[in-house]
DNA sequence: CATAGCCGCCTTTTT
DNA sequence: GGCGGCTATG
């Protein structure tokens, strides 16, 4: 292990990184270097002999394992240790082991957009209308019944109540319509490989046998399915190390289950557990705020946040008018930061969601900054970009239809709606896929002459692009994914098409592109390069991977993304309520929800090193509408020790409708997230204001954890100020 | 069979 | 406000 390096870790650090044996969790809060002790533990593991083969780390996003791969390697050899996130891990396992899993290995890896599609089909199929059953929440719910490992039969056989057994029949004919196709979603993946690894103790010991040391990293984000996996990886052994940091759970919604690190003692009972509470990032100032806010949350193990670094400058808060003059003020606060010799990397802006980055967007064009949005899925959202992996697609996996139909008639080539449902009860009555029926489009009847001819082509001209694939759907080692690429874009007749398209299509050619320069940087940077390994790769390119460090510009991303980094300078933006926190979090009347929410911000606060802004708008458009907001209940957990600054009018926030009368407007003044005390019931906190006047109704959620709805005139409760 | 235009749906966060 | 799917028309 590097001495310089190990210097710069403290004794408690270097203990974690020097207990090799045995499990060890590492409770880390933010800022503590919690990833830095995996790095260095790979290093010294090495460094003490084990073979790099043997050792599997797991990250959080692709970006992270890149990251860590590279400065592990810095730190001395850790080439061909397994570095990469959960989701990776299961693709190299399940193509691996494809026969035991009981699939093919040219899987393809649907993505959200594939899942609905798929949904809505099997929600049709079952005769259900779509208005009773959103395809949006069944696939929610078939996604956290595969996160908990449960498949569809068994589910089906507990299933009681109406929407039980409905969720059951859409969820196995999901799950039909997904293995007809060979294709896998992402819980899939997690969930194959949980099974694969539980029901085959063979390949489980062999995998466990391999990875001799496995290391995670934001372990407090796992849900069963990854735990699951984990703790059947370490089966041979308990080599597991483990760091997270409970507070900084922000993906429950996905199913990530924070029990799964507070019960890590219990479930390797021999483990050491070091505790990291030195934080050398924040500066006090903005440490005391993020542990002022986190103290909020109830449901917690309290942690101390020590400082390392002086108080520094003091948390701002600022009230703007609008989003527009949020985002104008914030350009102009980028400009000043510049100019005082800030550079544009340091600074970052997070919001909650993504439609909240377009007026920043047009506040940074005007003022010229260049800024990058941490998006990366957007790019392979776009059209082009989907249609031309969907050429690709099938080449390597014949099977996918959704790929198949996406392709069919793109560009235009005369095969319609009336073809293709011609084509599709062929091959139901023939059960064979959809694929093959379009092969042997001569033999259908029902086709027209023309139509036949039309589909022979377009099968002629797959055929000739799978020539050029090996006998397996794997290209040869001779030839690269890009070269592939660029020869459909041409053959296909995309590049002509959109060629012809105007300046819609000239945008369009140029990010095809960029993805096959993409394709390129891929065939050059690994070793056999295949055209079924770049297909999933980039199936599980997360947003965070798009942020690319060394292009000089200011960054722009949601909380979520922002996890894992740190800058000079935070913006928060719209720190409102019903955006932080999110509505559809806190409308559910869900105090876990609204922790959550709580974190998020907490994760946002603790990326800051040196300077922190918040703000919140007075007025939002929210679809296309202009909204009075109400500041988020957030803002007044922050303590004492920030600066308020208004820009327009006056921070205090003045009651749901300027026009109220007088006498409604001194009732009207609480508002949520407003700490009261009541004679009988104490210390309390308004959760909802009811403004009827001189008959208004508030909703308290007391200390004593109960819920009150309270007329205010008769209550008399007094604000209590902060 | 293609295209244009209209209607209606969704709209949190993401591997 | 934005996209996707559906329908009417050429």
């Amino acid at each position: 292990m590097d001495e310089a390096l190990a210097r710069q870790l403290t004794d408690s650090q270097r203990r974690a990184v020097f207990h090799m044996e045995g499990p060890l969790l590492v409770l880390a809060g933010p800022g503590s270097g919690k990833t830095r002790v995996i790095t260095h533990r790979i290093a010294a593991l090495i460094d003490s002999g084990v073979a790099p083969y043997n050792i599997c780390a797991i990250t959080f996003t692709n970006k992270a394992a890149e990251e860590m791969r590279q400065r592990a390697l810095s730190l001395g050899g850790s080439a061909g240790a397994h570095i990469s996130t959960f989701h990776s891990l299961c693709v190299r396992i399940l193509r691996r082991y494809a026969d035991r899993a009981a699939i093919s290995a040219n899987f393809s890896i649907y993505d959200q957009a594939d899942q609905l599609r798929c949904v809505k089909q099997a929600v049709k199929d079952r005769y259900l209308d779509a208005a009773n059953f959103p395809p949006a929440r069944m696939l929610e719910a078939i996604g956290a019944l595969k996160n908990k490992l449960r498949d569809a039969e068994s589910f089906a056989q507990e299933a009681c109540d109406f929407f039980s057994r409905t969720l059951a029949d859409v969820y196995r004919s999901y799950q039909n319509l997904l293995s007809e196709r060979n294709g896998v979603d992402f819980d899939d993946l997690l969930m194959k490989t949980a099974v694969l690894l539980r029901d085959c103790p063979d390949v489980c010991s062999e995998l466990s046998n391999r990875f001799k040391f496995v290391l995670i990293d934001e372990y407090q984000d796992t849900n069963y399915a990854q735990y699951k996996i984990a703790e059947l990886l370490v089966s041979q052994h308990s080599n597991i190390c483990a760091t997270g940091d409970p507070d900084q759970s922000i993906y429950r919604w996905r199913g990530a289950d924070i029990r799964n690190i507070m019960a890590f003692e219990s479930d390797w009972p021999d483990a050491v557990v070091i505790k990291l509470e030195e934080n050398f990032r924040s500066t006090a100032n903005i440490l005391a705020v993020a542990d002022n806010l986190i103290a909020f949350n109830r449901n917690r193990k309290h942690k101390k946040l020590i400082a390392t670094k002086p108080a520094g400058e003091s948390v701002v808060l600022t009230a703007y008018e609008g989003e527009h003059e949020e985002a104008e003020a914030v350009a102009r606060q980028i400009i000043e930061l510049a100019d005082n010799g800030a550079k544009l990397n340091d600074m970052a802006f997070f919001y909650r969601v993504n439609a909240q980055s377009r007026a920043l967007e047009e506040a940074f064009v005007r003022s010229r900054i260049p800024y990058q949005i941490v998006r990366g899925v957007e790019f392979y959202r776009r059209k082009e970009i989907r249609d031309l992996l969907a050429y690709l697609k099938i080449l390597v996996n014949p099977s996918d239809e959704i790929a198949l139909l996406r392709v069919i008639n793109t560009p235009a080539r005369g095969i319609g709606k009336t073809t293709i449902d011609r084509i599709r009860a062929y091959a139901e009555q023939n059960r064979i896929g959809l694929f093959e029926a379009v092969k042997r489009s001569g033999k259908i009847e029902s086709l027209s002459k023309a139509a036949r001819a039309r589909l022979a082509v377009f099968a002629n001209m797959i055929a000739q692009f799978q020539e050029d694939l090996g006998g397996q759907g794997l290209p040869r080692a001779c030839r690269g994914v890009a070269p592939l690429a660029s020869r459909v874009l041409d053959e296909s007749g995309m590049a002509q098409s959109l060629g012809a398209a105007g300046a819609d299509g000239e945008v369009a050619l140029e990010n095809l592109n960029e993805l096959i320069n993409s394709a390129a940087d891929y065939d050059k940077q690994t070793e056999q390069p295949s055209l079924l390994d770049y297909l999933q790769q980039i199936s599980l390119f997360s947003d965070a991977d798009a942020y690319d460090a060394s292009s000089d510009c200011v960054r722009l991303m949601t909380l979520h993304a922002a996890k894992g980094l740190e800058f000079e300078n935070v913006f928060i933006v719209g720190v409102e309520e019903g955006l932080l926190p999110h509505e559809r979090s806190s409308a559910a009347e869900s105090e876990e929800d609204l922790e959550e929410e709580r974190r998020l911000f907490f994760v946002g606060i603790t990326r800051a090193i040196a300077r922190l802004h918040i703000s919140y708008a007075r007025y939002r458009t929210v679809r296309g509408q202009q909204l009075r907001t109400i500041p988020s209940q957030f803002l007044f957990e922050l303590g004492p020790d920030i600066t308020e600054q208004t820009e327009g009018s006056d921070y205090d926030y003045d009651g749901i409708d300027e026009d109220q009368s007088v006498e409604s407007e001194s009732i009207a003044d609480f508002i949520p997230g407003q700490l009261v005390r009541h004679d009988a019931f104490g210390l309390g906190r308004i959760e909802k204001f009811v403004d009827m006047g001189a008959n208004s109704v508030v909703s308290v959620r007391f200390n004593s954890g109960q819920t009150k709805s309270l007329m205010v005139k008769f209550a008399n409760l007094s604000k209590v100020d902060m």
